[in-house]
DNA sequence: TTTCAGATAGGACAATCGTCCTACTCCTGA
DNA sequence: TCAGGAGTAGGACGATTGTCCTATCTGAAA
């Protein structure tokens, strides 16, 4: 709790709340009050408001690295790496029910503002694509394997969006399951 | 142009405005500078931003309605209306990489707004996704037609998203023929 | 004990927000 | 000709926004 520093503090509350208020809608104010500072004390940690979404996207590019290199420990084969990433949707359901996916809202906010962060914002899609890109191509499918990598990002994004909309649990579970019987489809040489 | 009624205009403004930057981020001096008209004046047509919010979703509504019975004239078999429908991502290409897709991206907006007209823009999702629904169960997948329907929603919105964070126009037209070779599998009885 | 930089609190600031009010200009019907 | 309602313009309002400034506090070094 409180060994944290402070401006690591802000950076956390800013996570939480630009993901389930919105980049724009969250205001110094919400993100003071959260943190239980005041709010012109502010702009001694951070000059302005894009500064801390930059601090909040490299926050969210680290924890993505490291949820990847986790799964590459955890699971030996590519086709268990998939499979983890496939089960975020299910990790994280309560969330993105409420939410959505923290990037794809995040982007789609951006693209709307205009913001110069929404390519910095954008690097976290390119992780988990060049990563699912890599598991895919240990798999033997070569150059197909960044459009298979942008076929599962693009389908979890859609299960994202419309578990939320229709608030609907078991469409994630049935989408998943689909998911995971499509990569087994796509499972050519496990290990050589 | 100066035929329609300022309301109409109004409505026409924020539609576009809501698209483009978003219903939060976008402004009444926004919509007012668009129609030209004073920012006062507003009130004599809406009572409130939440009013206009629910007309432009009416109008999206009607509009999205229109164009269903259109296909279902267009296109005499289920499974050509169903591949109009996946062609939106590909007639609508331009807007959908620089704003992603009018529908999901309201949706997610308002769920993070906790807005209170979230759900009448959910109503968009649901007449597509009855509508595809319908398509299905003539094609004979019974009682596997409304899951159907959200994974042709699922897909296409997850198109839209990516390619809109990418700016990949190739991808869209690469998800979008996978998606017909998918239709094509799920073609029962086109006819009896 | 004094000093001084790091950290914090609190308020001022100009701009903008959604909302509301009032005065003015039209145009139509009697 | 004139009355009256529909439509418009423009500004006032209180609240909130991001930003900035300054006074105060705290704790370690001297």
């Amino acid at each position: 709790m409180s060994d944290k520093t402070t401006r690591d503090q802000i950076i956390e509350a800013a996570d939480r709340l630009f993901y389930q208020q919105g980049f724009d809608h969250t205001s110094f104010a919400d993100i003071a009050a959260f943190v239980k500072i005041s709010r012109g004390n502010f702009y001694y940690h951070f000059k302005s408001k894009d500064e801390i979404l930059d601090a909040v996207i490299a926050l969210r590019l680290q924890n993505t690295k490291k949820m990847l290199k986790q799964w590459e420990k955890d699971g030996a084969q590519p086709i268990d790496r998939i499979g983890s990433f496939i089960h975020i949707l299910i990790t994280n359901q309560a969330k993105i029910l409420l939410y959505g996916c923290p990037v794809g809202t995040l982007s789609s906010e951006l693209a709307k503002l205009d913001h110069k962060s929404h390519a910095e914002a954008n690097q976290i899609f390119s992780l988990c694509r060049n990563w699912l890109g890599k598991q895919f191509a240990a798999l033997g499918h070569g150059d197909k394997a960044d459009a298979l990598a942008m076929h599962i990002l693009a389908r979890s994004q859609g299960v994202a969006t419309l578990s939320s909309a229709f608030q609907d649990d078991k469409f994630i579970a049935q989408e998943v399951a689909q998911m995971c019987d499509w990569l087994q489809l796509h499972a050519k040489n496990s290990t050589t």
